[in-house]
DNA sequence: GTCTATACCGTGATAGAC
DNA sequence: GTCTATCACGGTATAGAC
């Protein structure tokens, strides 16, 4: 419970691959992420990569695995930095600097998505789409990654937001983090639900206008008052 | 102005499809909502509705306006119903027997996801899934039938919404609208973020405990102060 | 251990006979 | 309208070269 920097965070630099591996991946990255998961064919990774076809299933072992790879190299990062923030705000609270109230606790969340989306070379915007993607469809290896490994990311964000709707029973507290989280996860994935059907006057993919929109949305909904009542007149 | 059961709601009984089409259609329906649209082949598709292979191209032109065809026989009823919400809504206001208030106009969309979700015979909850599905990946094929044939659904959606929140801006109406529809895509979707880090107390697949805990939700992000300040200390 | 060539089977689509 | 035959392309597995 010290300042000191997180748990899992800067332990695990992640795994190492060969040269011949490492090109597949980035290869796959950029297909993956322009493409999507199915159009994108292993030939035309191993294309773009200069390798045979068969080092795809050498390296990695089928095609969900070399997308859960991709996936896991971008996220890992991301998720320590989630993490750091969460320290970060916790040890401000322990230094009477701060309080938990929600927007703290999803600034946590807000400032590294940002960040993310803002950076072309963590993968930027365009990676978070594929992490929307994941959530939809099912893919086994994904899930599997995130609740062994991650997990506790989401115990600790539950955590912080009941500590900051200390109203609220454990129950409610998770459905706002449930309903929280997919707003944002939305809106940074950029899927606008206006514009499939042709009438969106939203700009839904400059991050700076996405915070500025979701940010009061977000909070508000989360410091709602439980089911029935609604304050404002 | 009246009180008539509104516009395109009752004019098109949709397309008429022959003997074999329409067992292609119901069988089709069952295995994508079952096992997605790539997971399933025309082969298990003609198999099951005991026609020959080639008669999927013959009668519709390929597999994506088949997913398009069973997409629509559903969308096109459930979207008919929002508008009559809408009409109805219309209605009171006009006769000074409500108000065009946030939880009011969201409920005219609440109510028939709520009826979707719980009739098995409208596709049920699965078919909320498939749209949720449509909405990440990008079918050229629905997404053009949705611009086409019911981008005027939005439009009232934002009219009615605009006039519940006379003091927001139109371009804050629309980011409004726009993260509210996705909070309930998603929640009726049953696509639980946290659920996919392994470690959610929420049971999101409950229809009416998903209203009981989005519609609070919502109705407080829709109706927060814009950017900057929030209500409640 | 690493990489390559190649074969296998299932997919969506189509042409042409009936 | 319907069916058979065939096509190109997909992911995957394996045998063997270095």
């Amino acid at each position: 419970m010290k300042s000191s920097p997180s748990s899992a965070a800067d332990a695990d630099p992640g795994p190492k691959y060969s040269e011949t591996a490492t090109r597949i991946l980035n290869a796959a990255e950029g297909l993956f992420v322009e493409l999507g998961l199915e159009a994108t064919s292993l030939r035309l990774i191993t294309q773009k990569a200069a390798v045979n076809l068969a080092a795809v299933n050498y390296h990695f072992r089928s095609k969900d695995a070399l997308f859960e790879a991709v996936f896991a190299r971008r996220f890992a990062p991301w998720a320590r930095e989630c993490l750091r923030e969460l320290d970060a705000l916790e040890a401000r609270v322990a230094a009477g600097k701060a309080v938990f109230d929600v927007e703290a606790v999803m600034m946590c969340y807000v400032r590294p998505a940002l960040a993310l989306s803002k950076d072309p070379s963590l993968g930027g915007a365009l990676f978070v789409r594929l992490f929307s993607r994941v959530l939809v469809e099912n893919h086994r290896q994904v899930r599997e990654t995130l609740s062994r490994d991650w997990g506790h990311l989401v115990a600790r964000y539950t955590v912080a937001l009941g500590r900051a709707l200390p109203q609220l029973s454990s129950e409610e507290v998770a459905w706002r983090l449930h309903l929280g989280l997919s707003v944002m996860f939305h809106a940074f994935a950029g899927n606008d639900i206006l514009k499939l059907f042709g009438r969106s006057a939203v700009s839904a993919r400059d991050p700076d206008l996405i915070v500025k929109h979701v940010v009061p949305f977000v909070v508000a909904g989360m410091s709602a008052a439980p089911h029935g009542r609604h304050p404002a007149a």
